[in-house]
DNA sequence: TCAAGATTTAGAATAATTCTAAACTGGAGA
DNA sequence: TCTCCAGTTTAGAATTATTCTAAATCTTGA
């Protein structure tokens, strides 16, 4: 039987869980792999993309292909586990948050941050007859850090 | 001297004007390819990627090249005449509608619907400490056409 | 007119992602 | 248990999107 990797300190058995479940509900197996690739994006959540996310996994498991990656993170996509985000022109990036909220993308040093989106947003009927799956609201700028940088 | 595209006959005389202004206030030339570049983005508002204005830029201008396409295209974004839109994975679009809009897109056919920002949204000071520059707002969903299809 | 710097060009290079074919895996049924 | 099958993984090739490079060309200001 497949044992846990050690990188996935909390709540290991509720997330593992979780992501058999969705898997098999979006008629995907659970895999090792997904397993992996699931925790990693889990882990540390600063929006890392697929590149980084195949280094990662590599650590925990060597073996680990780029196009698996790829697999991993379509599954895990498709089963509602995780977001693509597509911020910059170049690689997408991933996030496990699966709340309704927006990425502050700080044009200067590439750091992303989660906002929650406080009030109902107008997009769900700005359309007629347009049927809203979901939205991405990103906010272009500078962190509070690089803004101070700038302005001295 | 240059003369103005056949295909650009609504209003070329101020949109060259107003093109060549931009240029300059950005520090850079007015050259022949990023009028017809323009032209081009202006003519047709369906949010085509590089690739699709360099083809279409072609048809009036045979002699120009896929990195001139991109040189122009940054040229326009740094002037704030065009905005890159990325929608899905892969290529970049463009859009030179500047007005405060969210992009509708449709999964299914891939047709892009601007809509208007009706109240100030709440992006102006979700973040402590973080200036805002400006802000992207993709709304993924199916539009009124294929939600219809599906339907039946 | 000339020089410097910006721009364009074709094609090479790079980056990101997808495809391909072969090997592997795990569960269903004999 | 054995075997088959579809799903999955793998390495590497292929494709797509974009950027880089170096040479040629064009513009602008002195």
């Amino acid at each position: 039987m497949f044992i846990f990797s050690p990188a996935m300190h909390v709540g290991a058995k509720k997330i593992g869980g979780e992501l058999s479940e969705r898997l098999s509900t979006g008629g995907f197996r659970f895999t090792p792999q997904r397993q992996h690739v699931y925790a990693v994006v889990l882990q540390k959540r600063d929006h890392p993309t697929a590149e980084e996310i195949f280094i990662r996994t590599k650590r925990t498991m060597p073996e680990i292909s780029h196009a698996t990656v790829y697999n991993c993170l379509d599954a895990l996509v498709t089963c509602g586990l995780v977001r693509p985000v597509q911020l910059e022109r170049g690689a997408t990036r991933y996030c496990p948050n699966m709340e309704e909220h927006c990425h502050y993308f700080c044009d200067a040093c590439g750091e992303v941050f989660d906002v929650p989106l406080q009030k109902d947003s107008p997009m769900k009927t700005g359309l007629k007859g347009f049927k809203v799956d979901h939205f991405d609201i990103a906010v272009h700028g500078l962190c509070a850090a690089c803004a101070g940088k700038t302005k001295k």
